[in-house]
RNA sequence: GCGGUCGUGGCGAAGUGGUUAACGCACCGGAUUGUGGCUCCGGCAUUCGUGGGUUCGAUUCCCACCGGUCGCCCCA
């Protein structure tokens, strides 16, 4: 029989991994509540036209990520790549502009799907908690939303962390600097790596984060996006910042920071680990302000800044630094017993404890005692019933607490009390 | 999508063109008729990623595919 194995690129969370993801997932959904952010949940799939329109046509995600399927409609549909576009789409939809609460705080956790070839931190399918902010173009949301996110790492204990932000300034900006990076470089097509010849018709902005060309003299001359902000753009960069340093947030600037999707205007961020251990990939995070999002997919111009995280990649920064999580795991007791009469007991006995609140199992496979002892504590139990033909004649048992071994008896219809007290 | 590298039990890991595939950990059983440790003894791979090919014979050689991993592209 062939073996069916699961699809590459994505990955089985096995209980020992989940407890880890619940621990995650609950202190990011406690940070929303911190700062106001209510929880949305779109599909998973989303009519093609959203992505491409939404993300951008010339975006790699939508040129050569896209999980895009047909239906029995002949719709076409597509797993979504990321979460903005979905939490944009359904704004509009349900005309959130028009809600009392403004700006619109929302924030969303789940599965997100990228066709790529899979590497340590990136998989097929991965795992998105983010937010975004509708409804407001004051500095101190972008810096709000900034601070969350630094929080989110921070939660958790991680240190070695790097906040990067970048202005891309207002439509009128990129134009003008567009314009002025593709002068600069035309001279040096010829000298140019293939990609950046490429990348200097469709996108001259990311010659500037390029690795092969990065020596090359003409990229220590390249134009800034930050000498083409107009008025507007630049003072709001500035506002941006100082909002950043009330806060005590530290923060490099780096103006070659380019984000990958179309719809960014303004405020761009990427958080990025230093910790050793991590490869190639590095961002943990990226967000940034998108103004003509919520105009461009047929809603009220609106303008909106989110950033999305990565719980795969929190959890290879949490590795790196070799901090562990809390959980919870474990029971409250293990009820061993001796001999197939006592068996009915153990069932209302187990059955008793766990009506009483108290987290409970027993064995199952008729193992001896010994053995049974070894399932408790593999079962991270703190107390052992143990359950005989004596003690069920005479309505007690031992209860034995693992960590100390002291032992006593109890009747059996006080053993929630007794380990309850403890 | 491109390039490198790797693929032996639940995990880690040796190994060879030839008939029983080391070892360690874990797990199970026993020594020990009802108490977690230690010790000792025993058990635990009939697809050596999958499929072809070369060969009298392949886990070992060749090819393809699948998957992991690293780098590139790009990103979360």
């Amino acid at each position: 029989m062939t073996l069916i194995h699961i699809p590459r690129g994505t990955e089985d969370l096995l209980p020992e991994a989940t407890e880890k993801w619940q621990v995650i997932e609950n202190t990011l959904r406690k940070l929303s509540e911190k700062y106001h952010y209510k929880e949305i949940r779109t599909p998973m799939f989303e009519r093609t036209e959203l992505f491409q329109r939404g993300v951008g046509d010339t975006t790699d995600i939508v040129q050569k990520e896209m999980y895009t399927f047909e239906d029995r409609g002949g719709r076409s549909l597509t797993l979504r790549p990321e979460g903005t576009a979905s939490v944009a789409r359904s704004y509009v939809q349900h005309k959130m502009h028009g809600l009392p609460e403004q700006p619109t705080k929302l924030y969303y956790i789940g599965p997100m799907f990228r066709y790529e070839r899979p590497q340590q931190g990136r998989t097929r399918q991965f795992t998105q908690f983010g937010i975004e902010a509708i409804g407001s173009d004051n500095p101190a949301i972008d810096a709000e939303v900034l601070a969350f996110a630094m929080e989110c790492y921070e939660a958790f204990g991680l240190k070695s962390l790097k906040l990067v932000i970048n202005s891309l300034g207002d439509h009128e900006s990129r134009q003008n600097h567009r314009k002025a990076l593709i002068e600069h470089f035309q001279p040096h097509q010829e000298e140019l790596c293939q990609d950046c010849q490429v990348r200097l018709e469709k996108n001259p902005l990311r010659l500037l984060d390029c690795k092969v060309d990065q020596d090359h003299p003409a990229m220590k001359t390249a134009p800034s996006i930050l000498d083409y902000l107009n008025e507007y753009s630049s003072n709001y960069f500035e506002s941006v910042k100082k909002h950043l340093d009330a806060m005590g947030i530290s923060y490099t600037v780096d103006e070659n920071l380019v984000r990958g999707l179309d719809y960014y205007t303004q405020t761009a961020f990427e958080i990025m680990s230093e910790a050793d251990g991590f490869g190639s990939i590095t961002t943990l995070s990226g967000g940034g302000r998108y103004n003509g999002l919520i105009e461009d997919l047929g809603g009220p111009e609106t303008s909106g800044i989110g950033f999305a995280l990565s719980i795969e990649r929190l959890l290879m920064a949490l590795e790196a630094e070799k901090l562990s999580l809390e959980t919870n795991a474990g029971i409250d007791c293990y009820i061993v017993s001796i001999g197939e009469e006592v068996t009915f007991t153990a069932t209302e006995l187990t059955h008793q404890l766990r009506q009483q609140g108290i987290r409970a199992d027993r064995d199952y496979l008729n193992k001896k005692m010994k053995a049974q002892f070894k399932a408790a504590e593999r079962a991270n139990a703190k107390f052992v019933v143990i359950l005989g033909e004596n003690e069920m004649n005479e309505g007690k048992a031992q209860v034995k607490e693992l960590a100390t071994g002291e032992q006593t008896t109890v009747p059996l219809n006080e053993i929630a009390t007794y380990i309850g007290g403890k």
